[in-house]
DNA sequence: AGTAGTTTTAAATATTTGTTTAAATTATAC
DNA sequence: GTATAATTTAAACAAATATTTAAAACTACT
């Protein structure tokens, strides 16, 4: 009974946790606004979940899944070198497209307090042994790219274009633009970051 | 009288609200926590500034100019366009490996809430008009690089870096090393990010 | 030494915080 | 339909929050 009936609830504070935890950050968010978010009473936070800590560490889970699962998958498809790349820097930039604060949150939270954090993070590991990792090395054997690292690739991918969107706010005030002209420009910068990591691999 | 004898305290307390403000962010930080830091009665952070928010507005723009001003003077400076390009790049390496929380605050505090941050944030829009740009426009002009805007270039210059360092502490623990490997770790990509811009823009 | 002005202190302010309680309501099973 | 369990509610909780107060301590100048 548990499971069926209370799972709308569960979710509503679920989804309006995550939106506010988002938006917010932990630190900037109280029990109050996420209760007022899902419409529901102060308790039932405390109810469904133990403490705003636990209902937190959830939710974390969650946005670090979405910040990497699909990359690794990428990272770890059957496609050749070269389409990887462009592929990895597409679905960074749709994801950040979709969820704006998401790079945002996830580097804040780990970075204000990343022992807690540790046990979800662990599973971001992978990313050091992908099929990617395994290309690239072959590549490079090959003689068909400079020699890098998958820890110094990796950022290239992903980083370069989230730090565009982490920086967005201010970025459309100092060239004063608005929204739309950002999105002009951000996705003209993915393509050029493209054309600069292949020059640069490829010489 | 004032300012004679009120500097010690004064500044105690901005430093050690600086101090606080940085590593925890706004949010995170107490009124208490920055006089303890201070090793002050609470009741002075009050008496110097009028309210956390006024203090904090005080830290922000003195860490807004540390974070711009430098590569300002740089992007200014008598210097050929490539030099420039080097330099801007290391001086911003150097920057963050002082202050290893500016970005993440800077980049952080703007994003949660850009609209109280506007009046300094309006400073930074002198990057637009600079020294360097000129060169920049010249260059192209030449025909020795290739087309790109200011707004295209400068993320390039400082900003790549820059999340190297904001996702250090995930960076750390993906890869499993400490803090000495992961210098020249940061190092190592520096260098290759310039290689990457050169290569890029004169093809 | 005494006084005016400044700085510091301990204590109290009113809010807000996360969390809990115990009663009320709803749903489920027999 | 009634008993049982799950959910929701309003209210209260203690602790922490930013800020203020009013008295004490200190400083400088006559």
């Amino acid at each position: 009974m548990k499971c069926i009936s209370s799972k709308p609830s569960e979710e509503r504070i679920k989804e309006a946790a995550r939106k506010v935890f988002l938006k917010k950050g932990f630190d900037g968010t109280t029990s109050r606004d996420i209760a007022e978010e899902a419409d529901m009473n102060i308790a039932l936070t405390n109810y469904y979940f133990r403490s705003k800590e636990k209902l937190f560490l959830e939710i974390f889970k969650d946005l670090l899944n979405l910040y990497f699962q699909n990359t690794l998958d990428i990272l770890n498809k059957d496609l050749d070198f070269k389409s990887k790349i462009y592929e990895t820097i597409d679905h960074t930039f749709e994801m950040v497209s979709k969820e704006p604060d998401l790079c945002n949150f996830i580097v804040n939270e780990v970075h204000r307090s990343p022992e807690r954090l540790v046990p979800d993070i662990n599973f971001v590991r992978q990313v050091r042994h992908t099929k990617f990792g395994e290309q690239l090395e072959e590549e490079i054997k090959k003689g068909n790219i400079r020699p890098i690292g998958i820890e110094n690739i990796l950022p290239m991918l992903c980083g370069y274009i989230q730090f565009i969107f982490m920086g967005k706010s201010m970025h459309m005030r100092i060239f004063e633009i608005g929204e739309h002209e950002f999105d002009a420009y951000a996705k003209d910068h993915k393509e050029r970051i493209k054309e600069m990591i292949i020059c640069y691999l490829y010489n």
